[in-house]
DNA sequence: GAATGAAGTTCCGCAATGCGGAAAAGTTGC
DNA sequence: GCAACTTTTCCGCATTGCGGAACTTCATTC
């Protein structure tokens, strides 16, 4: 056999790492696959994709379709993932916050959170009467075209930067930003002004506006942002949207503990 | 060792099922736990945990505090658990409809689906004033003392509800269901006015009516609720709310596969 | 309804991989 | 600075996972 008979000792085991590797393959589209495309899809022969599978399924966090004999994820795995949640200070804190901004302004109220190299999604609340964009708990975005993803790098530490700019910056509409100089130079805005705008950078017709949510140490731990048609949300009414999330975004950074004279980098505008 | 050294040959790998149960555990209060604790909890050696743990920091479900050095889940957890819900198609079907409930009418309007023994509440919207049991996405409640529980058994086969009369039914509140007959009893009426009533049964002040959401088979695969507190659905407007999520969970039902005339149980009241 | 094919599931000998006691490396509190 | 504690690394042993081959289903075709 090919495999090295000893090299370094690891300290996590590989058998399970690939097992986690086929949760997360059922978290993606399509979401339910054939035991075949599932052992294709890990490069691993039928037999151990098979023993993997079965290893998931007696666990209750996958479960087999009856008839197409397909794998998808069992609810447990929905109740498991929603403990991050419940656990969250910043969650905890922002949720009645939220509600309010909501009940004061149109358009939808996001929350976010630095994951990776992704903003994900905290909680959404909000009616649109069409669903314009509607970001779901759980979903993910990339950090440079959205108002939260800005909101939040800008007070964080440059490495951060550096290792999101290291990956080629998608376009998603022609206003998205592209090159690691203009983030940079849109975070330094940012931070001046207090919070973030995006102005059609991730899908044409959807202006928004994000705040961070920050902690003791004065650095980011999420956003909170306001996003609505740029029809509702147009340059003269943008201001009072801005003021709305950065002031929603002070309380909630206040209850996890930030105290606002300590170490505001931002200044007032 | 007393290990037996042959028996049985299992299909499913006992390692990766102890790194699950870790997961499950960090996934339950109080959410975070250090190294030490979480060996007692899984009765593991404390070499074993450290591995286990390794692993799920290596695969980004679980992440280890700096300070503290206690783990918890990461947020690709609730990534991952959220996909189950990006790939139900009752979700997706229920999402506006619950909105348009919510716009029309005060209190709550949950979705919840049958997991185990279970209601796994699925979605929830509808902004209340003070946050009266706010069930929120991924949490679970027992069956028998919720709205949606009884309004899924009731169309469920006969066998589940044995499997959950199975065990005792605990107490939430004086009026809480506490015999497998007065469930039976519950379920046939309920079946018969085509929704359930949960009138204080879970928690003391809160009046709730769900209705189940059927198959094409006639069996419910979910069910919608709106509850408000008694002051709010008082007996004479109850038969309005029932009318309301009645439509609504019909509304999902057809589009999910559900054909009226087909193979209704209940009778309209 | 036998034959073909394309899935999923079980079998079983081999050795790689995970096991866990012991010892080392960090942390916190006197 | 020592002591008590918790986390992390080390390493020989054998349990547990590996994967090719054989077997079982189930759907389709002739």
């Amino acid at each position: 056999m090919a495999t090295k008979t000893s090299g370094k000792r690891r300290e996590s085991m590989s058998s399970t790492l690939k097992c986690l590797e086929a949760f997360e393959l059922l978290a993606q589209e399509p979401y339910e696959l054939p035991l075949a495309e599932i052992a294709l899809r890990l490069r691993q022969p039928l037999t151990t994709a098979h023993r993997l599978l079965a290893t998931l399924t007696e666990s209750g966090f996958v479960e087999q379709d009856a008839a197409s004999r397909h794998y998808r994820l069992a609810g447990k795995a929905l109740w498991a993932g929603a403990a991050y949640l419940r656990h969250s200070p910043v969650y905890r804190a922002a949720f009645l916050i939220m509600q309010e901004v909501a009940r004061e302004c149109p358009g939808l109220v996001h929350m976010g959170a630095l994951h990776g190299d992704w903003v994900l999604y905290l909680h959404t609340v909000g009616s649109p009467s069409r669903l314009y964009l509607y970001a779901d708990t759980g979903e993910r975005r990339a950090l440079h075209a959205t108002g939260l993803g800005k909101a939040i790098l800008a007070w964080q530490p440059a490495g951060v930067v550096t290792q999101v700019t290291k990956q080629k910056l998608k376009r998603f509409t022609k206003r998205t930003i592209g090159t690691a100089a203009e983030l940079r130079e849109e975070l330094r805005l940012t931070r001046k002004q207090g919070y973030a705008i995006d102005d059609e950078e991730g899908v044409l017709g959807l202006r928004c506006v994000a705040a961070p949510i920050l902690n003791r140490a004065g650095t980011s731990v999420a956003a909170l942002s306001i996003s609505a048609p740029i029809s509702v949300m147009t340059p003269k009414a943008l201001d009072g949207f801005a003021a709305q999330i950065r002031e929603a975004a002070l309380k909630v950074s206040v209850q996890i503990g930030y105290r606002p004279a300590s170490a505001m980098l931002g200044h007032a505008s």
